[in-house]
DNA sequence: GCATAGTGGACAACGTGGTTGTCCTCCACT
DNA sequence: AGTGGAGGACAACCACGTTGTCCACTATGC
């Protein structure tokens, strides 16, 4: 096969598709319907200091206007609420609820358990090769979510 | 860190988006602008059997519709010819064109020169685990491309 | 031979998650 | 006080999917 190159580029789209779909039924079987990885990612980005859609943007290598866009999917979704910043009249500080917080953890314990499962298929030291190889490839990189569509399928059972 | 399993996935997609930036900065310096690993694989898919809209769909587990969309744009960009098939006037017969061949050409070097490069940093035995680990959690699923905008991005160099 | 079911394809409307571009408010600095 | 820059909102647009509908044609069954 002469197409090894791109099969394996297709092997870790195919990975994280796995991985993101299986999460987001996942997700919704726990309650969480309508939420996707991008709102996962988001949430944590926003939980570990993105306060504000332009600094959420940054971080996230988006626009400051894609970023609003999806803290208005998670305040519509009471993951978060804005509300303004008494000390810089031009911002809304962002906060996670309760609901956000816990959606956070439930998603952590499925990444966290798939991946545990793909250990025991594969075994821990390929597990961690794998890891150290990707990150390898990836380098210091942001990595970019702003891949829409990719995660709003169904799975295909 | 127990965000290790979302991390995971998130390296996936990084090693993706990394492959999939690289080659369509690559491309573009050959000559295909304006193009992405979509169209390479949709080529492929095509010279290797799916002739018609539907076919195409079926292959790529899109709809029809979508796949008609994207014959669209390779035919407007002379990568594909359609002609009325002289058996079935219903269908319209996709040919891969000698300019989509050498697009496809170069794809496949350069998805390869990638591969390589990244068995030299990782060593080849470490590779071929984390392909068959890949492979394993990505079972026989079709990997779907159904992936809107992930590539369409400048390197960030 | 002909009605009916199914397939290929086109078109339109829509959804999602991005992008630019513009504008306004407010902060910060000279 | 005036000016530059940052935060944010709004609108238009793009890419790439999706449904839904319709038509032309093929294939099948009586």
């Amino acid at each position: 096969m002469s197409r090894s190159g791109a099969d394996l580029a297709l092997l870790m789209l195919g990975g994280f598709r796995v991985l993101a779909d299986r999460a987001t039924a996942e997700l919704a079987a726990r309650g969480h319907d309508d939420v996707r990885p991008v709102h996962d990612f988001a949430l944590q980005a926003i939980l570990s200091g993105a306060d504000s859609a332009s600094e959420l943007g940054r971080r996230m290598s988006v626009t400051k206007q894609a970023a609003a866009k999806t803290i208005a999917a998670l305040e519509e979704r009471r993951y978060v609420v804005r509300e303004p910043d008494p000390d810089d009249r031009r911002r809304m500080r962002l906060q996670v609820t309760d609901h956000g917080l816990a959606m956070l953890r439930e998603g952590e314990a499925i990444f966290d358990e798939m991946r545990r499962s793909w250990e025991e298929q594969v075994g821990a030291d390929v597990l961690r090769e794998v890891e150290s190889a990707l990150r390898a490839l990836v380098g210091d990189r942001t990595v970019r979510l702003d891949s829409p569509g990719w995660v709003g399928h169904e799975l295909e059972s």
